[in-house]
DNA sequence: TTCTCTACTGTGAACGCTCACAGAAGCATG
DNA sequence: CATGCTTCTGTGAGCGTTCACAGTAGAGAA
């Protein structure tokens, strides 16, 4: 039944074939194929099992012909490579979003658009209808791309909230501004007074929520805002040792840090370590991510989970909501607070 | 001349379109659009000028139907997605693939085979048809998918080499044997007199070869073979560090230790100081990979690199020459030394 | 002139599918 | 008996491209 023969592959079958074997017409193995409404049983019956006789697969490339829809969907990366590409959560990411397109029998795409040359390509591409949507990664603000691609009209998710773009874009991201909260609330349960941040780039929303949250806790809980103990860094490791080197050097009394991404922890921990601060018993430090990272940090580090899965999965069904017709729409997750041994 | 109405996106231009434009016959355009063959340099110009103001793009859909290829390209990842899809390496080689066929103007289909159910349908989708060929990650002994699709004739490229296949699938490696043989002779060129192993899974290619070249070194340099020095692990950070721990115990006077993955020497230098062994005073380590990992090991890990950027590279060759009907190939590409701390 | 060869061009006919439409059959209602 | 409604089925057209083929024009040779 399926020998192949090796030299050349046979001609698969079509609806054509199907439709000889059961003995009805293309339109009705079409309807079938397509939810099956305005069928009756027993057609639909004899149509399956000659699909299942005969091995029929659907020919995409004709269907998307005259369908107009490509029923695929084109992963873009458009962040500097060497940030993103590299960080294992983007690989979460990325394998969540390829199953959850999976279970929709939709082929992912994967885009990277790191040259300009490649950018143009690339929109050419998309804009083109060759992907009936569009799963952007892409946190540095103004993206050209993205407006773009909004422009033409084509569907899209971006991951974590655009700077700088329209209300019009759809993004899921996790909820920073409340998972700052919860660290820094978490610091102060501790007992600690001054608690310090090393924020993120402070161009991107997650690094600018981050420490909007920080800030409120503290607010709320009544200390003044004390600028010495804050600086900022850009998500790398060496950046968070500078960072740490720098608060120890504004503010010696300091009893905490709380760091805007765990590969900036690492190097905090490792400047703290330097100067002969214990953690957490002098200095606790919590980081942001849950990233592997954090469990390779020694000691091991207290952290805030950003739901990738969900994130995946969220990105997924909005953006094929909205390639049914849906409107753009915002959807903010819960983060979680784990606790390790550095806190 | 690009103003795109919000509502709905407007008719692509057709060759058609084109033709009319430039004054010439759907023929002539396809020719143009097809490498220019049999067409006067006036048509050519034209043409090209034509396309140029209506901003044309090929419908793929409509060329894969009448040619039979999809021009598109599946990279499928069958490995028990712990082991590779977090590795950084796959990060480099899924990145790499996907540049190299993009100058080709070749999108990358993403597949994740993890479960039975998704192997399935993979193959299904991919003997449909659906691709032109696949790069193909899988190391473990007789993958029934990959026998498949050779079975079905779908031009197959695999990275590193497939155990149990038929000499029949290309594919593209990391020397590592002669990797293996550079690092112990390295070893030895530093005056060690017991080098002892820990080696990858024995069930993969990777793991035999490197077990080889670290014999052939030992026996050319006229040492007896002993067993006592070789402990096999499955390139997990904890097997690497029970290795250690019981290399220690059977050869107490090991004072080098060459261990077939980065990951694994991470758990080799932990076990081994906290045995007291300074590294790389008492005992020299060298690893395999040059991962990220060796980097961020302490002491810096001296390792042996696998050319990820041009095993991509050259995955795409093979794989775009055979699609074009040459034969199976296997390519074997050379490794580099790289010495830092721990030696 | 006539023939042949090469370089180039235009024209149907497919490729495999979906969609709109027309029509048939069954059943209830007037 | 006609009429209308619902459920189901078959048919032709067409999606945008490539391919095979036929045909034209011009150059060179017989």
């Amino acid at each position: 039944m399926t020998m192949n023969a090796a030299g050349g592959r046979r001609r698969p079958p079509t609806i054509h074939d199907v439709a000889r074997e059961a003995g009805v017409s293309r339109g009705t193995v079409s309807r079938v194929l397509n939810g099956g409404h305005y069928v009756s049983p027993a057609a639909q019956e004899a149509v399956n099992a000659a699909i299942r006789r005969t091995g029929y697969v659907v020919n995409r490339h004709a269907r998307s012909l005259i369908t107009g829809r490509s029923d695929s969907v084109g992963f873009l990366l458009t962040e500097p490579q060497e940030r993103f590409f590299e960080d294992p959560n983007f690989n979460v990411l990325l394998r969540g979003c390829t199953q959850a397109l999976a279970a929709h029998d939709i082929p992912l795409l994967l885009m990277l658009a790191g040259t300009e040359d490649e950018r143009r390509r690339i929109t050419r591409y998309i804009t083109a209808g060759h992907v009936d949507g569009v799963l952007l990664v892409s946190s540095h603000s103004g993206d050209p791309v993205a407006e773009q691609l909004r422009g033409a009209g084509v569907p899209l998710v971006a991951c974590g909230k655009p700077i700088g773009l329209g209300s019009k874009v759809s993004y899921v991201a996790a909820d920073d501004r409340d998972g700052a909260r919860d660290m820094v609330r978490h610091l102060l349960s501790l007992g600690r007074q001054r608690v310090g941040m090393v924020t993120g780039p402070l161009d991107t929303p997650g690094g600018v929520e981050r420490l909007a949250g920080y800030k409120e806790v503290l607010a709320d809980a009544g200390a003044a805002f004390d600028e010495r103990l804050v600086v900022s860094g850009d998500y790398s490791r060496a950046s968070g040792e500078a960072g740490a080197e720098m608060l120890l050097a504004r503010a010696p009394d300091i009893d905490a840090v709380f760091v805007a991404s765990d590969l900036m922890a690492q190097g905090v921990l490792a400047a703290l370590q330097r100067a002969g601060r214990r953690v957490p018993q002098d200095v606790a430090v919590g980081g942001f991510d849950d990233s592997p990272a954090a469990l390779a940090a020694s000691p091991g580090l207290t952290t805030i989970r950003q739901p990738w899965d969900r994130i995946s999965t969220e990105m997924v069904r909005v953006l094929l909501a909205q390639i049914g017709g849906e409107d753009p729409a915002a959807v903010i997750l819960p983060t979680e607070l784990v606790k390790r041994e550095s806190t």
